[in-house]
DNA sequence: CATTTGTTACGATTATTTTCGTAAGCAATA
DNA sequence: TATTGCTTACGAAAATAATCGTAACAAATG
């Protein structure tokens, strides 16, 4: 089970993806410990979610040593963009419009932030 | 059990609750027939949700008479904050700018909307 | 009045996700 | 060599979510 596409990883998959995007390869332990910080679950939990993940194809992993070393097979680009169409289906009627309106007004932007949107806006608006 | 503030509504009480955004109230004839549109499930599933999420406060009724009357009992506004919340954090390291970057940038918007942005954006330079 | 139809209540089953306990193996070291 | 420590494998339990079957009842209808 070599690549998986439109697999949707669950709420502790995307835990552990994250770990593994931030540091690109890590040992089950890597992840366990830095897992640790925020949350509290057995080794051997996270050592099975791996697994799992392993199966599913959502990670991939070098066994040529004892000790396996881990590393994300979905990007987190391609993640986001699941994740982010599910919900302006779900929850935005299908308008990414209205999804984009609603994280401009409720979260906090900076300066720089929202001139790095503009130019964007510039740009789409040249189409 | 009145009001569910922070309680994550599951994929299932979602689908429900946009029928029940949409139709402002509903009996769960109505809210299972459109769900049926688009998704097969007995009458009997769609009437044991409705009971957990009153439990939950998710929704309310009105019961005065025989067939129950089910609205709404969380905003869609607040449930969208709270997913878009979750989602930032989870997805985008916490920085909405670049959740606004991805949904502008990886999906359709007509020059209509992205005017529409643009006024906000506009608002949001201002302070 | 008897029957059919539509409704709620609710226990129980099934499916999915998360968690953990235990066994087995290997390597470093006492 | 024996012991200790760290590792993977894996079955199974626990927790959560989704589904359905059946009973009970009331209202409409024949």
């Amino acid at each position: 089970m070599a690549t998986a596409k439109n697999i949707k990883p669950t709420e502790s998959e995307l835990e552990i993806l994250r770990v593994l995007w931030d540091k690109e390869k890590a040992t089950v332990r890597e992840v366990h410990e830095t897992l640790s910080a925020h949350k509290d679950a057995g080794y051997t939990t996270t050592l099975k979610l791996l697994q799992i993940m392993f199966e599913k194809g959502l990670v991939k992993r070098d066994d040529s040593s004892k000790t396996h070393i881990y590393q994300a097979n979905v990007s987190k680009e391609i993640t986001q963009q699941q994740f982010m169409g599910k919900m302006i289906h779900s929850l935005f009627s299908g308008s990414s419009t209205q999804l984009v309106m609603q994280a401009l007004g409720h979260h906090e932007h900076s300066k720089e932030e929202l001139e790095e949107i503009q130019q964007l806006l510039n740009n789409l608006k040249k189409q």
